[in-house]
DNA sequence: TATATACGCTACCATTCGGTTTCGCAATAG
DNA sequence: CTATTGCGAAACCGAATGGTAGCGTATATA
């Protein structure tokens, strides 16, 4: 079973949650209300999100609040650097390549 | 068929993929020769990929260029940049409710 | 012209996904 | 004590996923 951030953020169902959360910790019959799909289903969500490690439980009483856990998110922050590091070099080579060709030309 | 960028780069296989066409464009033989996996597997995430439009084919003869659409990510920072906003919201509020409270005990 | 290569497309397979329904358990309310 | 509420877990279903194998076509090469 894949799981990682990635995946989690794979679904939009599941993208609302994180978003949800992050502006303040939810149970799962508060965040159903926002959607229009059973409680189980955003169960089903949330667990997805634990395995991540993207969220946590914070039991209250019979209910249950899922607070964000803001550091997994850096490794989609860390992915996106890698990728701008990629594009980055690449276009200094390019710059490269045009000043050779301009020192060529003199 | 639920088809968007988030979707494109759950598998790992397509974001390595991602990576190795933003420093050059490259085809499906090229690609393949990087993992151990087939051509035919590769080809289907480049199908993937060209559906959400984050790569672009570029036929040179027989051969096909795939290009990297870099615009596209940006939709991910779009969204990263939403949960940050909600994040720091979060907190400026907690900064005006500890004002708050330092006022009442003045 | 005959052959080899690069590729997309379709058919097929096992697995996973997102969802609903049902159940059982613990905590609260009457 | 009994009824209700909040929740997770399991069984099940249709659809999508990631992969393979084989076919057809266009380009390049002998």
């Amino acid at each position: 079973m894949r799981r990682d951030i990635f995946q989690a953020i794979a679904d939009p169902t599941r993208r609302a949650i994180i978003l949800l959360i992050a502006a303040q910790g939810m149970t799962p019959n508060l965040l159903a209300e926002h959607f229009d799909t059973s409680r189980q289903a955003i169960s089903k969500h949330l667990r997805i999100l634990s395995e991540c490690d993207v969220v946590r439980q914070e039991p209250s009483g019979r209910e249950i609040y899922y607070q964000l856990n803001p550091v997994k998110m850096e490794e989609i922050e860390h992915w996106l650097a890698q990728f701008r590091n990629i594009l980055d070099q690449r276009f200094s080579n390019l710059d490269n390549l045009l000043s050779t060709i301009q020192n060529k030309s003199k």
